[in-house]
DNA sequence: CGCGGTGTTGAGACCTGTCAAGACGTGTGG
DNA sequence: CCACACGTCTTGACAGGTCTCAACACCGCG
């Protein structure tokens, strides 16, 4: 079940066979966890980081008027944590969206990977490299781009990234988020994102319902969204 | 002049005497850059990283329509593009706000650092997840705040990142951006900068002039942003 | 002395937020 | 099996923050 994580590893670099035995043993334990709960707190003592099996989880940030932005959204072969390793502790809470199975993976093993494993660490510091540039995406969203474009853009990443994963095709994917959730991605109140999504339909680019999500015409969306995924890093090369 | 790096990285964790000679080792050349230039374009293949020594660069994505939105501002001592080392292409360009001279890292450089220090690696990883917690706290303040806060939670920042580099004292910096550039900083237009500028100097917390910045009131601009330095990762510790 | 970039101001438009109410669906308890 | 409660989705009217467009002031510089 961690094979959609290495599915994202091998999608920037080779894996061979002796690191794919190291990184299946960094996994300690496996839990799973209900929906809707605060996984990893915000400024909390860390000493392990935790590896997304199956399900949804988001960083978020939260103001103390208690409105919250999420600042990134994470499926089934994320490390959601991994910059817990050199952070000791995180700026923000790690929420489940959905039910979620998750690994840990104990800090000692991964520092012993720096000493031992450098290309592996090279692997993982790009894979923490990758979440900045969505983090800087959806900073460009937030600041430049219009609520449709956003939904549009956030709608296009989600269909790659689920698709790397193996839990997208066909331009079609479970989609879990209630519109409220879409509102803290993407900077708008629950009514403004319904309003959007109307929008999204009439214009007949998706078709979403029963949280399951269906695009219909993706060349037009990315186009709305102005989407181009070099941000995400898809080359497979040495690194 | 690589001493405001240092100084960084010496807030963050020890840095032993050997590995600050390494450190100093890893440059290659030293260089001035004129004022607005692009330094580092987007997805250009890089091979070497670049240390910023004195003056301001940003990282600056275009959207079609010419809008742009500034993801991170970078001062003396920060390492503009050290997550290229991994990402080998960026997904933005790197510009100067002001003249600068910067330092030449190759990568082949930083591959021998991970392969023989992985304390500095760590470090230097560290580093980049600084600057991701740093556009996490960004999304928050396009997503959530207004002009007013967003502004003011800027100038917090770079009070405080300055200060680290020994570039501001007394709550007073230089600052070299125009309205037009914070605008694109905090996603608003120059009027709006121009409006909600006036707005802090009203209420007596800054004055900004000759593009010398004084904060008149931190603990009430603090109040305003809804600013908590703990995203910066101040904390001395092992890493 | 004129020019270009920057800062400032005003009026009006527009996108998104706020508040409020009702519809719909699903799970629970009687 | 029905009644109810609760969360989610939807809609309308109105408010407000920010943008657009336009004009002018200021200033350093050639």
């Amino acid at each position: 079940m961690i094979e959609a994580h290495l599915l994202k590893l091998r999608a920037r670099d080779e894996v061979t066979a002796d690191e794919e035995k190291t990184i299946r043993g960094l996994v300690s334990e496996v839990v799973d966890l209900p929906a809707d709960i605060v996984a990893i707190r915000h400024h909390a003592e860390l000493h392990q980081s935790v590896l997304l099996l199956e399900g949804w989880m988001a960083r978020a940030k939260d103001l103390p008027s208690g409105e919250r932005q999420i600042a990134e959204l994470h499926v089934a072969g994320d490390f959601v944590d991994l910059h817990g390793f050199t952070l000791k502790r995180l700026d923000h809470d790690v929420i489940t969206m959905t039910a979620c199975r998750v690994a840990h993976v104990p800090h000692e093993r991964l520092k012993e990977v720096t000493e031992r494993f450098p290309h592996i660490a090279r692997l993982y510091w790009l894979m923490t490299n990758i979440d900045a540039a969505v983090h800087r995406e959806w900073t460009l969203s937030l600041g430049r781009r219009t609520a449709l474009s956003r939904m549009a853009h956030l709608f296009c990443e989600l269909n790659i990234r689920l698709g790397l994963a193996g839990r997208a095709s066909n331009n079609c994917y479970a989609m879990p988020l209630t519109q409220i959730e879409l509102g803290e991605c993407l900077g708008l109140t629950a009514v403004h994102v319904n309003r959007t999504l109307q929008e999204l339909r009439r214009l007949e680019l998706v078709e979403l319902q029963q949280r399951q999500m269906r695009i219909l015409d993706l060349a037009a969306l990315k186009k709305v969204a102005d989407f181009d995924p070099v941000y995400l890093y898809l080359d497979k090369r040495p690194r």
